[in-house]
DNA sequence: CCAAGTCTGTCCGTTCTATTGACACAACTT
DNA sequence: AAGTTGTGTCAATAGAACGGACAGACTTGG
């Protein structure tokens, strides 16, 4: 009876989230400061710390919400590619990598000073988003190429999604360059071949 | 300070008003429960009650919330046109009449035997909807053609509006071919011309 | 090294709002 | 005429948000 309500709290979620995101786009996360919150969406401190729990808890959900809007995008580029591994995985990385490069968040998080208490979720607590990433990207992979033999397919996911991550942290080239490279060693590690580059079109049983 | 709120109390007003137009259109007003429409949002009756003070009142916010929407079409009909008032006219009148021939809520207005309690708005109760509809109407005019008598004006603006209105109601022909008409009245009314058709992209000084 | 200031996280009393259940009243049905 | 259904209102209760205050951690500057 009551969803109305529970309409109302993710709304004040959301809100709550675009005004963390603005702030801690512009000036980072350690100044973001929770009265400043609260008032930019027009809420008592107290009402905030009932809907977040502490200001790592709004760290964490900013963080989450904004890989999560990612993978969708990684999605879409996966599926541009249906009968084609490599430039999947290709494409899938350089969306990555362009978006991480954009993206005013991750900006933020990577150009901060020293310690902002946002960039951990990227580099030594990123369990979560790894785990995340894995599982999401894991279980696409094991739906459009059920062919892949299941052990090399774990590794050549997890090592897409580190390899990725590492290169959204300590860029090394163009975003394209990188994705050309990280889909090499995927593919390398999905088929077990040494070839690099298997004929486009065909997906090996 | 208390923002969200605010932006709380306009969504819930929308949400009923959602909810109100899908049981509108599909069972005409008078079949409305107002314990229904609670539900549907998923709130009390006492809270719809203290946003609308009753049935009445929501089936006339539902209405002029209908019109202000068709009204921001008709501008964009109107501004197609802006060296033109004939044609103007008739794009606006034109859009209305095959808008008002798609529209749910209408239709249902329209249909729903005998009396339904919503019909009077669009006949007999109509000043307020007349009144918008002509003073936007009418000051949209004023400033895009001010060279046009202002008693014409105001006499070719009332005349639009109430033929079109007849129209909805009544149709005699397509939306085109009585826009058609319409548009000819309104242009001699405006411009004191038995022509008709005054050369198109001039307007009279 | 201490003092002042700032910010987080928590508590509490007050105020505002929604919910619930009941009711009188009107209209319609059987 | 009695029963049903729905509107509109009221009062009591429950629940949220607010404002103000506080301790504790941390930073800054003298």
């Amino acid at each position: 009876m009551a969803r109305f309500r529970e309409t109302v709290r993710t709304l004040l979620r959301e809100r709550l989230l675009d005004a963390a995101f603005a702030r801690v786009a512009e000036h980072g996360f350690a100044r973001l400061r929770m009265a400043h919150l609260a008032g930019d969406v027009g809420v008592s401190r107290q009402t905030l710390y009932s809907e977040f729990s502490s200001k790592e808890a709004v760290g964490e959900a900013l963080f989450r919400r904004e890989l999560e809007r990612c993978l969708v995008g990684i999605q879409q580029a996966l599926d541009a590619h249906p009968d084609d591994l490599r430039a999947a995985v290709e494409a899938a990385v350089s969306f990555t990598l362009t978006l991480a490069g954009r993206n005013p968040l991750i900006r933020a998080m990577l150009t901060s000073a020293g310690e902002d208490g946002l960039l951990p979720h990227l580099t030594t607590r990123s369990a979560a988003a790894f785990e995340l990433a894995t599982t999401t990207a894991g279980a696409y992979v094991a739906e459009t190429w059920p062919s892949v033999d299941p052990v090399a397919r774990d590794l050549a996911v997890d090592a897409a999604v580190r390899l990725t991550a590492s290169h959204v942290v300590q860029a090394a080239a163009s975003p394209e360059e990188s994705a050309r490279r990280i889909a090499d060693t995927v593919v390398r590690v999905a088929l077990g071949t040494g070839t690099g580059r298997p004929p486009a079109g065909t997906v090996p049983g």
